[in-house]
DNA sequence: AAGGTCTCCAACCGCCTGTAT
DNA sequence: TATACAGGCGGTTGGAGACCT
């Protein structure tokens, strides 16, 4: 599908063209995506770079079949949430959006359509009140009322980690991290036991905690810095 | 063994929203 | 405030491999 020199490639990438990208991200950062695609030579599109690095050469995605626990979360959340596939992703780290939605279709939206007709898929109510399925992050300890915002604030801004693996406090090593920080413990002690102050916010459990990743992003953060 | 069909998934497309100027 | 541009998102497509007849 290649015309002349000045037409976009398309297509699937060769190896050489992930390194050169994966170079290019490594320096310029997970933004200006045109930029990148303009400055590493490799006749993509701008949108065409930012898929392959997000779905495919990205640290820390996942390989391998979705596991029945993930799959319980995607049935569970596409419950609640719908088609919204980057959403239900955020829930699932190392697993992208794409992949989430191509699995839906593949998998499981048969077994929907098939259940909704013999009238048992739903999310039921044990499976909506069960705490680790709906936030398989939590860590043991309850105590920490921070995990869940935390663990979305991660995931947005792309380090697909969760709070066992991440370590809290290397988030307020630099100034815009201050700021992050500072504003999420704003945001976490400002919402009230029960009473979520965003939208996906809530209690559970005794735990309190609200989504402060969808109004409190790095991207925008850092232009504060 | 060969041809047809199905399944899966990487990649593209177009629309929408947010941000910069 | 208006406009242009970049990025994000969900829907769709096309190709490769698996499976079936």
């Amino acid at each position: 599908m290649e015309q002349g020199d000045n037409s976009l490639r398309k297509g699937p990438w060769l190896e050489e063209e992930d390194e050169q990208l994966a170079r290019l991200v490594n320096v310029f950062g997970e933004r200006k995506w045109d930029s990148i695609a303009i400055i590493s030579g490799l006749r993509r599109s701008g949108k065409s770079c930012r898929m392959r690095w997000l779905n495919y050469l990205r640290p820390n995605l996942k390989r391998g079949p979705i596991s029945p626990e993930e799959e319980q979360i995607i049935v569970q959340l596409h419950d609640r949430w719908g088609n919204k596939w980057s959403r239900i992703a955020r829930s699932l780290p190392g697993r992208t959006d794409n992949e989430i939605k191509n699995y839906w279709r593949s998998h499981l939206s048969k077994k929907a359509t098939q259940s909704q007709e013999e009238g048992n898929f739903h999310c039921n109510s044990n499976a909506s009140h069960n705490t680790e399925l709906d936030f398989p992050y939590q860590t043991e300890n309850p105590s920490n009322s921070c995990n869940l915002a935390y663990c979305d604030i991660a995931q947005n801004d792309g380090m697909m980690v969760g709070p066992d693996q991440y370590d809290l406090w290397s988030l307020v090593e630099s100034p815009y991290e201050t700021r992050l920080y500072d504003h999420w413990m704003f945001e976490i002690s400002s919402g009230e036991q029960g009473e979520p102050k965003f939208g996906g916010g809530g209690c559970h459990n005794g735990w309190n905690y609200s989504e402060v990743g969808e109004s409190c992003m790095l991207g925008s953060l850092w232009d504060m810095s």
